[in-house]
Formats: structure tokens, C-alpha cells, sequence
DNA sequence: AAATTAAACAACGTATACATTAACGCATAC
DNA sequence: GTATGCGTTAATGTATACGTTGTTTAATTT
């Protein structure tokens, strides 16, 4: 996922340790949306003062993954259904574009193995009938997909967000059917980069996005959640 | 401009006098790219302590707006050429989206009216030859347009670039020609979107992103300007 | 009992203190 | 002249202190 990879190794300074370590528990859902805790029992839990403490949670606030409420300390964010529309159409947007870009640099056939070897995983787990596994390996193909479409900011933007709908992904996981066309929708998408056909391969990830939202939409309307 | 428009009124505490002061100095180009300061030297500009700076300090830096270097106190980031290009290709896939949003939600003449008044303000400024007027009539016309998209994320991500290309496009407004063919441009985008056409709409915002993605660039590399 | 008010409490925002450690200069060696 | 090493300096990262102010509780009034 997103936050394992990006990871800058071993953090010497506290303000690190309190943003990997908030952000872990958060993703993780160790402290489920909603969670609330005062900066000062928040500083006792990460064994430092509330300083570190603050200017870690300042960079989450920014990411969406918590909200500062003045007297309350933090609070963990839900997501909405509103929100994860919000996420998902953003995340079309930029994956598309991540799409045409890529086909565009007429990749070889090289420079696209990784994006291969993570649908195998897909099949694979999903063969082997492990959804986390497959959860862990979806999440990779897209990573590497924006990370190759070579637009920095595209791709730290889109991961982002995709960490901001990870908790409602990994909820829904055993909730929706199960993605048996994935595997061919990300063969064919990465058929469409391999032959520099920009359209065909935006086109494919679109019908893939709208496809994963309206489904994890429908979810959240199904349980009547109003939040995750 | 985006940092007038969602401005939150008076803040009441140090931290926002110093977010709001240091995005306005930066926007301004009062300090310009590349530009130093310790966090001292910047708590005693701003009359406060550093504690508050550096918490204003670490949203500038999510904002890609500076960059904080450990010994050597905060810099103000230039835009590079390659960051330009970044930048514009996120816009387009973003604002692309909004149009097909907004384009989708079928908008009555009167939901339209506030980007035909942005039309109209531009037209006028470029009669009258005020290109800074123009400036902010264009920039208007591209905020009211993804708020009209309904998606709020999206437009806090956009406003949030535009920010960051904000000081490239200021310098080239004298260098690069005319916007003559803007106007006709917004007025065909608002003619889509009021048909509902989100295809057209989407394809006209396309051309006119990359049109001006493609003159800025040209600019930079005719002035051989490294950054900005 | 409900509402109002006042007083005690506590969490935060900010300033300040201080240990750590990187940066710089200078002296020395080659 | 360049390089190496050491001592000084100073900027930071973090902890702590403290005044301000919102919250809450309890007393009082209606």
C-alpha cells in the first residue's frame, strides 16, 4: 500500500515517528474513524511532548486523515459516501490522464513488466482465493501505473487520495463481488500502453474506475453507512 | 486569485498570520523563488515566536510552495519547467473532469451565469488592454468553473496548483501573445456545458490547457529560465 | 425540573529554554 | 594549494512553561 512504500526508512526525528505512526494506526483503522484523543494523551502515547505531536498532525489534517478541533484534541476522519464519490472522480481524472501520458512514451515492453507482474499477483491471489493479497497487489498495479506515467506530483496527489479511500476499499473488500474481470481489465489496459494507444487505454481505466465507485457506492447504501 | 478568494476572514491566531502572510509574500513574488530566511529571522518579521512559523511553515511545504532545509531555516520553491509541466497536466485532467461533471449535472443558463459574467470581465480587460485584469477575470472563470463541478476535493486540488503555477504565469502574462482567442474559447466551454455536451466541453478545455501549457513552455525554454 | 449563571477546570496556542548537532572557520599536514 | 581534523558557533528539534479561553459543573433562580 501506498504508505509502505513511500516510506522515508528509519525517521531520526520525533515529528516522523508521530506521522508514520498516527498515519499507520489510522490506516491500519487501530484507531477507527471517529477516534478522538487530546494532543497531550496523543504525546503520551508516542512517548514525546505534544510539539512533535502537533506538526505531525497538521501534515495529516492536510492529507484528510484527521481534523484538529481546538478543544478536542484530534479526531480520526470518516469518509463519507459523498467523499469517496469526490475521491473516486478525482482518481479517474488523474489515472486516466496517468494513462494517456504513459502510452504516450511508447513504453517498451520492459519499462511495462512491473505493471504485468502485479496483475499476475492479482490472478494469483485471487485464484488462491486470498483478497488481501489481492487487495495488496491491485494497489501496486496502480501505484506503478501513475508512478511510470513520470508526473511527480500526479502521482504523490493520486496516492493521497488513494490512502484517503483505503480504509472504505479494505472495508468493502469481502463485501462486493468478487473482481473476477479485474484481471482482464488490467491486461487489457496494459496491452492498450504497450501499443501507444493513449485513447483506448484512458478509456479502458475509466470503465474500471466508474465500475469500482459505483459498486462501492451501491455498498455503502446497501449498510446504510453513512461513514466509514 | 485563489488566496483571495478562500480567504477565512480575520484569523485570530498567530499561525494564520503567518500562513496568510507567507502565502501573500510568496504569491506576491515579494520573496521571490529561491529566496532564505531562518525561521527566527522570519518569526521576528512577523513579530511572533518561531513556534507558530513553523507550523504555518509545514502547510507552505505541503502546499509545494517552500521548502524547509534544516540548517538553513525555510526557501521559497521555484517552478522549474518540469514542474510546469506537471502542473498542467493535472490541471487539464482535472478540469477536464469539471467540465464533464458540470457538463453531466445539466446546468441551467442561471448556474452558468457567474462563468459568462468571467467571460465577459475578460473580454473587456482585453479591450481595454489591462492584462493584469484579464489575469484575474481568467483565473475567475477557471475557479467558478471546477466549483461549479460540485466536487469539492477536486476544487481545493486545483485551487491548490494554481497557486503553486501562479507566479510562472504572472511572468509570462507580458511575454507570451495576446489571448485573443481565449474569449471564444470560454464562450464555446460554456455553450457545451449548457447543452450538457461533456464531451465537447472536455475536449475544449482540453485544447485550451494545452495550448497554454504548450506557449508557457515555449516561453521558459525561449528565456532559457531554469525556474522560477 | 428547567434554565441561567458563575466559578473551577483544563486544553490549547504561543513563548521560551535548552540540548543536540550540523556548518563553518581555522590551523595543521601533506 | 588542497585536504584533513578540530573547535566554535548557531540553528534546529523538542520539551516545558504559562496565559488565555472554551467547557463543564454545580449552584442558584424561576
Amino acid at each position: 500500500m501506498a504508505q509502505t512504500l513511500q516510506n522515508k526508512e528509519d525517521p531520526t526525528n520525533m515529528v516522523d515517528v508521530a506521522y508514520q505512526g498516527l498515519k499507520r494506526r489510522i490506516l491500519d483503522n487501530v484507531w477507527a474513524p471517529g477516534f478522538q484523543a487530546l494532543e497531550q494523551e496523543v504525546a503520551l502515547q508516542l512517548g514525546m511532548s505534544r510539539t512533535p505531536v502537533r506538526e505531525a498532525l497538521i501534515r495529516l489534517a492536510k492529507e484528510g486523515l484527521v481534523e484538529v478541533i481546538p478543544r478536542h484534541g484530534m479526531r480520526v476522519l470518516p469518509v463519507s459516501p459523498t467523499d469517496m464519490k469526490e475521491i473516486y472522480e478525482i482518481l479517474t481524472a488523474l489515472e486516466c490522464m496517468a494513462c494517456e501520458l504513459l502510452a504516450g512514451s511508447k513504453p517498451s515492453a520492459a519499462a511495462l513488466a512491473p505493471l504485468e507482474e502485479a496483475t499476475t499477483s492479482m490472478e494469483a491471489a485471487l485464484m488462491a482465493g486470498d483478497l488481501d493479497a489481492w487487495a495488496v497487489a491491485d494497489e501496486l498495479f496502480h501505484e506503478r501505473l501513475v508512478r511510470l506515467s513520470g508526473n511527480r506530483m500526479l502521482t504523490d496527489t493520486v496516492m493521497s487520495y488513494w490512502d484517503r479511500a483505503h480504509r472504505a476499499r479494505m472495508f468493502t473488500l469481502r463485501l462486493r463481488p468478487k473482481p473476477v474481470h479485474s484481471t482482464q481489465e488490467h491486461t487489457a489496459l496494459v496491452d492498450a500502453l504497450r501499443k501507444g494507444d493513449a485513447a483506448r487505454a484512458s478509456a479502458i481505466n475509466r470503465e474500471h474506475r466508474q465500475r469500482a465507485s459505483t459498486e462501492l457506492l451501491r455498498i455503502f447504501e446497501t449498510f446504510r453507512l453513512q461513514h466509514m
